[in-house]
DNA sequence: AAGTTGAGAGGACAGTTGTTCACTGACTTC
DNA sequence: GAAGTCAGTGAACAACTGTCCTCTCAACTT
């Protein structure tokens, strides 16, 4: 463990980046990412404001590794999902569970995608926008493969795992808050909500073939 | 017109205080709630920054005030689609364009809720959530007199509202941008796209009756 | 006509912000 | 083991922030 490619270097100054990420990420618990500060973060981990500047050109840079962050850890989450050869009902309950699971795992994660979604940095909303089409590929091509999507345009599914994925982005973050501020009775209720939700649109996709996709086309 | 209850004092006020408002609408295009500066806003308005202590404690109180002004008009724009009586598909197409003349006449407006919503002033996402579950409680009273609604309990009446307005508001703020980042073209795949998840919604609610609500009761 | 009120002005305050610059010293490379 | 690299330092910068205080003077009250 001496001269090997990394070093001792190159590790710490990955520690002290990683430790940068942490530390915005707490504190962006509270505010969003454009009310946040060079120095209020520097300040959290101990180190001068300009060593920021070794790591990131600015905040917004910062927001953007944090979305990579955030969205990588959603992803195994989707692909637990989609993994599912179950029947339509016991996929809804596998995949509440598995946003149950996310949550309760990654808060932070969640709440920070959750309002930088649409929040006031424009690389960031960026940035979270491509990496949520990257899922809605994903989820569209495991919908693709069942059954039921059968005779579907491939616009029709992907407008449909659009829906999926939102959906399970907004009741990830109804899900935090509710806990937050309404405790377990509450949360339950988001969950209890979001399953039935998801049920309908399930049963929507069941019977599109019969009338939904023939009206209107271009 | 002169002593009239009212009075130029009154008047006056009631028009700084608006200003204050509108610039901080303006302001909020590119940044959000929690960053914006309380000078920042009297110097838009062109009035010392001790004059905004005369109408709000702070920047939240402000941030409520524009939630009851913001939702106020979406108000107008969901009693609009209420009171169509259309068919299934007639419906559908009203609401997207009123969706749709909503985001052009009040995109402000829209842009704030959408961010703020999940933002980071606690005041402030506790009056959105609040205004929303009023809408989201009159949309379940009308959807309650259709005849498609019998035998629905309650609380799948109100599931599904929520379900909806939650859909309107993100349409809406997609709209926004997609309309700014993307052109008229981009716009016109999210008005599609909307359209064909309302479409596949009601088609899960023509069918819920059959096996939908049977499941897990409790 | 005299007195009260209150929206807004303007100065001053202590803190904070992002960015610059020259610097140190542990690690890496030859 | 000498030379070089570069993550992190610390002081200094002008610009800005929210809040306090006293003041003014037009609109209202009686």
């Amino acid at each position: 463990m001496s001269h090997s490619v990394g070093g001792v270097r190159q590790a710490q100054k990955r520690k002290t980046r990683q430790a940068l990420l942490d530390a915005a990420l707490g504190l962006l618990e509270e505010q969003s990412l454009s009310s946040l500060g060079l120095r209020e973060v520097t300040r959290v981990v101990g180190v001068a404001p300009t060593a920021f500047y070794r790591h990131f050109r600015d905040l917004g840079e910062l927001g953007v590794a944090l979305v990579e962050e955030a969205l990588g850890s959603l992803h195994v989450m989707v692909r637990a999902i989609l993994a599912e050869q179950d029947a339509a009902e016991e996929r809804i309950d596998r995949t509440i569970a598995v946003v149950e699971r996310h949550v309760r795992e990654h808060p932070a994660h969640v709440r920070f995608v959750a309002r930088e979604r649409r929040g006031g940095v424009r690389a960031v909303r960026h940035a979270i926008a491509g990496e949520l089409d990257r899922f809605a590929e994903e989820v569209a091509a495991a919908l693709k493969t069942q059954p039921v999507s059968a005779g579907w345009r491939d616009e029709d599914v992907r407008m449909l795992a659009e829906l999926y994925v939102d959906r399970l982005v907004t009741t990830a973050a109804e899900l935090l808050d509710a806990r937050e501020e309404g405790g377990e009775e509450a949360a339950g209720r988001v969950v209890w909500r979001a399953r039935r939700q998801l049920r309908l649109i399930s049963l929507g996709r069941r019977h599109w073939g019969e009338e939904g996709r023939a009206s209107h086309e271009g």
